[in-house]
DNA sequence: TTCAGGATGTACT
DNA sequence: GTACATCCTGAAC
């Protein structure tokens, strides 16, 4: 499988907000292992112009500077005091934009995942647990061990990566509205959320 | 199946 | 001091 180059990053960032689904996200841990999930769940956040982003007018503090850093960069932090999110940082640096990943399906050592999640096997998990397996931010983050330690990792080392997958079938994403902003004015209703059914 | 409430720490006013 | 791009639990239905 091939890792997505910086110019799929280096574009529009609701455009590649919907591209990334259903490709592979790839984490590797400081043994070896490799962790694989399939993205089903995104949303754009875009500086500039958008009151729902950290770095909305371009606003510049310690905890933003990643999101002005170069294409395929990545944007972690730290959220209601316990949880993570992960963010790949996109159009040309300088410009703060970023897609935040909110769900995934394990593809590949789903046993290390459920660890993370569970503490327990994957076939030790409820239906329940399942259901939910990585279908969040903060539950993405703790079953692939992501932090704050991995804000500013760079998309095309080996650490963190995307790897191209067949594109879904445009029937199966789905549009709406981002979650969690409501503070954003106007830009709660921007439909800039986007997930795969089925 | 839905819903309210609490956990928890950092960034920023 | 307040808000926060969340998640889990337990109770009511």
């Amino acid at each position: 499988m091939k890792k997505l180059p910086r110019t799929f990053y280096d574009r529009d960032t609701v455009q590649v907000a919907r591209e990334l689904l259903g490709q592979y996200l790839v984490r590797t841990l400081p043994n070896g292992t490799q962790l694989v999930c399939r993205i089903t769940e995104t949303e754009a956040y875009v500086g500039r112009m958008d009151k729902a982003c950290h770095a909305y007018g371009y606003r510049r503090t310690a905890r933003t500077e990643t999101l002005f850093a170069k294409p395929g960069t990545v944007y972690i932090y730290l959220i209601y005091g316990m949880y993570h999110c992960l963010n790949f940082v996109t159009e040309q640096e300088g410009e703060p934009c970023a897609v935040l990943i909110r769900g995934a399906q394990p593809v590949k050592n789903a046993d290390i995942i459920a660890e993370n999640r569970f503490g327990c096997k994957y076939e030790d998990m409820t239906a329940y647990q399942r259901g939910h397996f990585l279908d969040g931010p903060g539950k993405l983050c703790r079953g692939l061990g992501l932090t704050r330690a991995e804000n500013g990792l760079d998309l095309l080392g080996d650490e963190l990566f995307v790897c191209r997958a067949p594109s879904p079938d445009p029937e199966h994403i789905r549009t709406g509205k981002r979650i969690g902003i409501d503070y954003a004015q106007e830009a709660v209703d921007f439909p800039w959320r986007f997930w795969l059914e089925e």
